[in-house]
DNA sequence: GATATTCCTG
DNA sequence: CAGGAATATC
């Protein structure tokens, strides 16, 4: 037993090192039974006669200092429980499992036909407005528009028909043929990237796909000056708008908005290849939406539970509105935790099944309560842009029951991990170095399921943590006041369940055990495994020595109030709390790690 | 008033 | 685990 443990805490329960009693006393501690009698009638508690019999204390001389840790001594349980040997009690647990039932009815894509029919897409794009500068616009965006809604045969002819005209375009000769020229390199590009055109193309929503497939064509091109600007969902709408109209000009702008897209497709594709290229294998969506939607904050691979920003449920009144580039980069950065804290994750990629645990206890109840999106780009046009994109993001997205309460559906399927993706789980994080240096970490915006873990495992060393320390050690959360009223509860849950396990043993103890020695706290323990299957279910975290201690401390509150008959008492439970709160430790370095840049 | 905590409930 | 009520503290 390594006695620093005890340095800073250096504790004593009140209930175990009584004012007047010499240690040794203490603890042969032993319950009256005649009081336990008359407080417990039919519990019957056969006391040990080794020594002298101690008679309850005056409650006044047991509680008499309110400050219990203050004047008392001592680890006597330590020095006066030499054959501690984790025996202890053997008692009732009531383990829970939850049953597995996770269906999944969501939307099965199939991805080769998907890609190659995308890249199909674009490469006639381009190649219509490569062959003929006065039609390939229309072309394209007809033959776009063809796959998009079902466009009829005689419509294209007629849109056709008026571009035939020669009314629209007014590019001079020269012009086009740098556009042409451009358009070939685009091409070329093209085929290089191969299907990583993907990546920027299938961030656009397919409209046969979302849930706006019937969009009004009202929008004006003053409409479309605004909108273009906004999202992307305003060139979508314009392109289709602009393919209404019969004026001339349409030509052109629809020319230069398809340039503009193709522009961005490809060195959006090119750019994710040279920056990023473990990302391909993980999932190809991840930069486009990085690039377009800065609401998005989807970091796939990197983070299963990351959470994509879900219908905004709180008032908007209650966001911070925060400049939110603290760490250099546009991206929000989100900062895990560099090296393992741990030495000896067990699960090191257990997050799976922990992750499936906790999905599959939750109840799907639309409370509302979610995340908040801080940022003006993640008011009503992204959210509703976001819907469009559930049937693709719910494949890649894993619903955090933490943050995400009100997602639509249970899907809660996993994101196929890439090998250079690879996370462990909770705060033991091993992160790409790929993302890492790339500085495409994200600031959470709300609370994920690794940050419960997290929360869970803090609460083996910290059981009353401030809100310093919780911002400390959830840096990679932008920090709002529900999201701290969000932690705070947390560990008042953890509390409440580790009080409520204490009170059940001690009270069981109290039948079986007489004497405060034998009441100790090993790993093997039952009550141990009970707080280890809560707070550490994927058992993949080193509890600390120290918290056996103050769950056997905790133990021997409960144990010796219970025996007293304190519970009786209005707030009973108070004096014990007082007592435990000041036996927290300090959250490891490890848990406040911030990203070294 | 805002915040924090406990207790109860679902 | 979250929501809400009650309570305590500041």
């Amino acid at each position: 037993m390594d006695p620093s443990v005890w340095s800073k805490g250096m504790y004593s329960s009140s209930s175990i090192c009584l004012d007047g009693y010499p240690a040794e006393h203490v603890s042969s501690f032993q319950l009256d039974p005649e009081l336990l009698n008359s407080e417990f009638p039919g519990v019957s508690v056969s006391l040990h006669k080794d020594s002298e019999d101690i008679t309850m204390p005056a409650e006044s001389a047991y509680y008499s200092h309110d400050d219990a840790g203050s004047s008392l001594i001592c680890s006597s349980h330590l020095e006066l429980s030499p054959s501690r040997d984790n025996t202890t009690l053997h008692l009732p647990t009531s383990m829970h499992s939850s049953p597995a039932s996770s269906s999944c009815g969501h939307h099965e894509w199939n991805l080769n036909s998907g890609h190659q029919a995308k890249r199909a897409r674009v490469e006639h794009i381009i190649k219509g407005m490569t062959s003929s500068p006065g039609m390939r616009c229309t072309d394209g965006m007809a033959n776009q528009h063809e796959e998009s809604d079902g466009m009829q045969e005689n419509e294209r002819t007629q849109d056709r028909e008026l571009v035939d005209r020669g009314s629209g375009c007014q590019m001079t000769r020269k012009q086009l043929e740098s556009q042409h020229q451009h358009l070939r390199q685009l091409r070329t590009s093209l085929n290089h990237v191969g299907g990583v055109t993907d990546i920027a193309d299938s961030k656009y929503p397919t409209w046969n796909s979302s849930p706006e497939a019937s969009p009004t064509f009202t929008d004006t091109y003053s409409e479309f000056q605004s909108s273009s600007s906004r999202t992307h969902q305003g060139w979508k709408k314009v392109k289709l708008m602009n393919y209404f109209q019969s004026k001339p000009e349409r030509i052109k702008m629809m020319a230069d908005v398809l340039k503009h897209e193709l522009s961005r497709a490809v060195s959006r594709s090119v750019d994710s290849i040279f920056r990023s290229v473990p990302l391909l294998q993980t999932s190809p969506n991840d930069e486009g939406n990085v690039e377009t939607d800065m609401c998005l904050q989807s970091s796939v691979g990197k983070d299963e539970t990351q959470e994509v920003p879900d219908v905004q449920t709180e008032a908007l009144s209650l966001v911070v509105q925060k400049p939110r580039l603290e760490r250099a980069d546009n991206f929000i950065l989100q900062s895990r935790s560099r090296a393992p804290h741990r030495p000896k994750p067990l699960v090191p990629f257990g997050h799976d099944s922990a992750l499936h645990e906790d999905q599959q206890s939750e109840k799907d109840h639309n409370t509302g309560h979610a995340l908040r999106c801080p940022r003006k780009e993640c008011s009503e046009v992204s959210r509703a842009k976001f819907e469009t994109f559930d049937t693709r993001w719910n494949s890649v997205k894993v619903r955090s029951k933490v943050n995400s309460r009100s997602v639509r559906s249970p899907q809660t399927h996993t994101v196929s991990v890439g090998p250079t993706l690879v996370e462990s789980p909770s705060h033991v994080k091993i992160e790409s170095d790929c993302l890492r240096n790339n500085n495409l970490y994200m600031l959470n915006e709300g609370l994920t399921t690794n940050h419960l873990k997290k929360a869970k495992h803090m609460f083996f060393y910290t059981r009353y943590p401030s809100s310093l320390v919780l911002k400390m050690c959830f840096y990679d959360v932008q920090f709002t006041r529900c999201i701290t009223s969000q932690l705070i509860k947390w560990f008042s849950n953890f509390r409440e369940f580790y009080y409520i396990q204490m009170e059940k043993f001690a009270r069981h103890a109290l039948i079986g055990v007489a004497d405060v020695r034998s009441l100790t706290v090993g790993r093997e323990s039952e009550l141990f495994r009970a707080l280890n299957m809560h707070y550490n279910k994927a058992n993949d975290f080193q509890v600390p020595d120290r918290f056996l201690e103050v769950a056997e401390i905790t133990l021997r509150e409960f144990y010796v109030a219970v025996s007293m008959g304190k519970d009786c008492e209005p707030s009973w439970k108070k004096a014990i709390y007082k007592v435990i709160c000041k036996l927290d430790s300090d959250a490891p370095a490890e848990f406040k790690s911030h990203p070294s840049g």
